[in-house]
DNA sequence: ACTTGACATAACACTTCGGTTATATAACAA
DNA sequence: TTGTTATATAACCGAAGTGTTATGTCAAGT
């Protein structure tokens, strides 16, 4: 899972995400990436690479111009680690439930 | 949304990952966690403390031992905030296929 | 009181990150 | 061909991250 690393780190910069949040909307280009932030146009360009680096976005050719879009699959794999860690806890939880039950169980005896 | 930064970049380390996986089966102290991986305790302690700072995971203090537990609330905002992603995404794709109806019934006349 | 065990903190080195400006590349437009 | 537009890459810088060892703190055991 190593691929994870690359994805959430990704992730945790805000610059990222919105560019994220607006491609989730459709494709766009470096430049109109670019324009809402007070940032130089490389900073987005590498910010771009990082995203494309950990298989968030894709890129294809057009002409000059490298429209990004959203490769919707990626979210899967973090949405699959943060599954197994809710299950994960949800049993435990349970379990917890369940010594609670016991515990509670036996004190009402020794009250008798 | 700051905490997103945080709690982002706290799960872009495998080690990390790995102690939340440890802590989702149940309350552990900071030497349990330390044993499993090549590392120094503070090391280990202060990826605890990163965890901690992201609201991921909680610590009480018992005798000389922190027993650290998984937060679960702390999951929510990460979902909440791939949730939007996933919807805006679906939104999107709708949308595009709206389109590319409107395209191909525009095909279809022309054909004829 | 002294030692031990569990942890935190400090000081340090090294690497990575995120920004900058300057420059290269490649397609389009005149 | 020459300029312009869209983007990438390089070189650099300061800040932040991740590890180390050494040391501090504080409760528990003897």
């Amino acid at each position: 899972m190593r691929d994870l690393d690359a994805a959430f780190s990704a992730l945790a910069d805000p610059t990222r995400r919105a560019i994220l949040a607006r491609l989730a909307l459709g494709e766009a280009t470096v430049m109109e990436l670019a324009e809402p932030f007070e940032m130089s146009q490389p900073a987005v360009s590498r910010h771009l690479k990082v995203l494309e680096g950990a298989g968030l976005i894709s890129r294809r050719v057009e002409g000059t111009k490298r429209p990004c879009r959203l490769e919707p699959n990626a979210i899967e794999e973090i949405d699959r680690w943060l599954d197994r860690l809710r299950d994960a806890l949800e049993k435990n939880f349970n379990r917890l439930d369940g010594v609670l039950a016991e515990l509670e169980a036996k004190e009402g005896k020794e009250a008798q």
